[in-house]
RNA sequence: GCACAGGUGGCCGAGCGGUUAAUGGCAGCAGACUGUAAAUCUGCCGCUCCUUGUGAGCUACGGAGGUUCGAAUCCUCCCCUGUGCACCA
């Protein structure tokens, strides 16, 4: 990986544009791109690289990363990166890849959410380089005047073309015109902040676009376009997405991000490989030729891909330990070591001292591993649930209270402390 | 404002007075098969309770009332969405 510090020169363009272009899915313009560096190495003056994340959800997953690692490379060749927190934009609600109007988040779900994601970033960014902003600063200024000023700036056919806006319009559903305001305000940001690259997936397409025009009517240089492709869900077909629930977090526990990352389909694994790690793409190509050929198994590079990702987020030794209970509990069927501990009144399950017998509905709820009850009786009837590995057939099962009994529904295993 | 078409479970979408907790599809969950894969097949898929059953109760078809023995289905008012009209009307 290349390394540059303030004090060193810029290293040479080509070597720069080689790194940057790893894993982008399109560069508006690439020639641009060149340029502006070339510029930059002559001046010595750093890149302004902005990428913008909605506080919409407090917590980051996987698909985000892409994203920040892709502006971590700026980072890396000493470029300065700002991590816009779009707070006031938040407000609106990006109608990107929704068919629906979002329901606008409140002022006090949003300062939340934008303080675990400025914890989380730092995962991947360098927090003493990283230039992070909010939006609200200079939006929430702008007033009614200015924002028919920017709003004079394009028309009401330009707007239709993006293609949420388009099939919305023909399909008779509802475009809020305050949705309309979303790409202006991320246009306005990139202005603002006079940048000189904005990063965003291959889905802000239009809204990074409408910031090169605008920055142009501001006088400035239009901005470069850096799209990273949108990484799939847990399920393979749609983005992954929170809502969606196919998504892994950056904080999920070890465990758990290791076995989501095993559940993928092997086709899937090839995008996972060049866009969560930083192998290089001819690497990345030979681990594929040889599962081709027959000479690895895909899933021992499953594995190892589902290993060296937990291992970035909670280091080597949980990955090793996820790779090693995943093998136990899985592969062999076996309890494994690290499991989720839960302490359950045993009384709130059920449990009276002459029956000495508690409820696994209560139980499996109350553990979470059942979304209800009738859930939980649903899962016992199907022979799904195992206590200390015993497949239990009734809903009520004797156990020794107080004690330890590890529960297991389907994949998911939890040990109860029942006092 | 007026007219017309709509608002059904996480989503899409049937039903249009009773056996409808509501057909289908998607998503989800569990089982089989596997490499915990994927694909495929099978079952489940509102909540609570227990005596775990072709069991009981509760909640649900935009909202509030009403008609009826009985309403997602009929009536009234309201809210929301889309379309049309604002020269010819």
């Amino acid at each position: 990986m290349p390394e540059s510090t303030a004090t060193q020169p810029f290293l040479p363009v080509a070597e720069q544009l080689d790194y940057l272009q790893k894993g982008a899915s399109e560069i508006i313009r690439v020639s641009d791109l060149r340029e502006r560096l070339e510029e930059s190495r002559k001046t010595g003056r750093p890149l302004r690289v902005k990428a913008g994340f909605d506080p919409t959800a407090p917590d980051l997953h996987l698909g985000h990363t892409v994203l920040m690692r892709k502006l971590k490379h700026f980072q890396d060749l000493g470029h300065q990166v700002i991590f816009l927190v779009g707070d006031f934009t938040s407000l609106i609600g990006d109608p990107t890849g929704r068919s629906v109007t979002r329901k606008p988040l409140t002022p006090d779900q949003i300062g939340e959410n934008a303080k675990t994601y400025t914890d989380q970033v730092f995962r991947i960014l360098d927090r003493a380089k990283t230039e992070v902003r909010f939006n609200s600063e200079w939006l929430g200024t702008l007033g009614f005047e200015g924002i028919i000023r920017l709003a004079a700036h394009f028309t009401v056919s330009q707007m239709l073309e993006r293609e949420e806006f388009h099939k919305r319009f023909q399909e008779e559903k509802p475009i809020s015109l305050h949705e309309m305001l979303y790409p202006l305000a991320q246009g306005y940001d990139s202005v603002m902040l006079k940048a000189d690259v904005e990063l965003g997936g291959t889905d802000q397409r239009f809204n990074l676009l409408i910031g090169r025009e605008l920055q142009r009517h501001y006088g400035q240089p239009s901005q470069i376009v850096l799209m990273t492709p949108i990484i799939e869900g847990l399920d393979g077909v749609q983005k992954m997405s929170k809502s969606l629930n196919n998504a892994i977090g950056i904080h999920e526990p070890a465990g758990e991000m290791y076995g989501k990352l095993m559940s993928i389909s092997d086709t899937l694994m090839w995008s996972y490989w060049t866009l969560l790690t930083d192998l290089k793409q001819s690497e990345v190509d030979a681990l594929q030729a040889a599962v081709q050929s027959g000479t690895e198994h895909p899933m021992d590079v499953k594995k190892r891909l589902a290993r060296t990702i937990v291992a970035g987020f909670h280091g080597e030794e949980a990955a090793r330990r996820a790779d090693e209970n995943w093998a136990k509990q899985f592969q062999r069927d076996e309890t494994p070591e690290d499991l989720e501990e839960v302490a359950v009144s045993a009384a709130d399950a059920g449990w009276t001292p002459d029956t000495g017998a508690i409820r696994l509905d209560k139980l499996l709820f109350l553990l979470g591993l059942a979304e209800s009850g009738a859930d939980a009786t649903r899962k016992v009837k199907q022979s799904a649930v195992r206590l200390d590995g015993e497949v239990v057939s009734g809903t009520h099962a004797r156990v020794a209270v107080p004690g330890r009994i590890v529960v297991r529904a389907g994949k998911r295993a939890k040990a109860a402390l029942l006092s």
